[in-house]
DNA sequence: ATTTAATTCGTAATCATTATTATTTACAAA
DNA sequence: TTTGTAAATAATAATGATTACGAATTAAAT
């Protein structure tokens, strides 16, 4: 997904156009990392030395709302990265130096029985470990 | 395992048997759900009020270290269970309303292809949903 | 009973996240 | 272009989970 696509979809729906949410959608936009919200916020500081948390959350939990990003919870701290939307559900191996992905085609909720009279509504797969630059 | 395994295996690695951490076993051993921390320092407050956050934290850390406890993040905040180390390496359902868990025998890892270079050190898979009980 | 290291208590600090309120801004319509 | 208005932001403050720390207590070995 690129820059302007993100921000098409969201001016469809109503949501505008603001600086903040256009640097914060071009970090996602430069790299496929899990980042974690502080380290957002480091990087929109440079270009926005007063930009609070309440923006950086605001718009990394709109965007998650809107599918643009992925969140997931690595050691405790919220992490995003922009959604892999076009290649349809799948799941991830997370660097756990550089924090990169890859992704992993396979889900496992395909194989699981046993489940019957349960009401699932949500799994998560991912594998932890270092890339191949990492280790 | 039952309360006197656990402590016996305290025991041989020089850890002491206390009234708190004694405690803190029982309830474990009492019943199969993902309990939240504070909600582990509620229940061990009704024998001893003066209990301290440190307390609860550091002995639930070092049961998960000596893997009598296992350990997973829910909404935000850690949640401990008596490990099932007994039949071998699995997974979970966890219900979200009661915490109870059902076990998922197949690990998707074993299906997972692709990660040729990576150094795998680690693998999440949960199921997320609401137990016959509570649906 | 004495000793000693482990453990706990009581409290404060830290860190991520959420909430609040006043101000500013995007943008559509006049 | 100006104006109206809802959305968005900034600048805190508040919350809630977790971690840290010094002093006091305790388990258990000798």
């Amino acid at each position: 997904m690129n820059l302007e696509t993100a921000l098409d979809r969201l001016k469809e729906k109503g949501y505008k156009r603001t600086k903040q949410r256009e640097r914060i959608l071009e970090i996602f936009v430069k790299q496929d990392h899990y980042i974690a919200a502080k380290d957002i916020l480091k990087k929109i500081q440079q270009d926005f030395p007063g930009v609070s948390y309440d923006t950086i959350y605001r718009n990394l939990y709109l965007l998650t709302e809107e599918e643009i990003l992925e969140a997931t919870e690595l050691g405790g701290e919220k992490h995003f990265r922009l959604g892999c939307g076009t290649h349809g559900h799948h799941h991830h191996f997370i660097c756990t130096t550089c924090g990169k992905t890859k992704s992993i085609e396979f889900c496992p909720m395909d194989k699981v029985q046993g489940l019957n009279g349960y009401d699932i509504e949500n799994h998560k797969f991912e594998i932890y470990g270092k890339c191949p630059q990492c280790s």
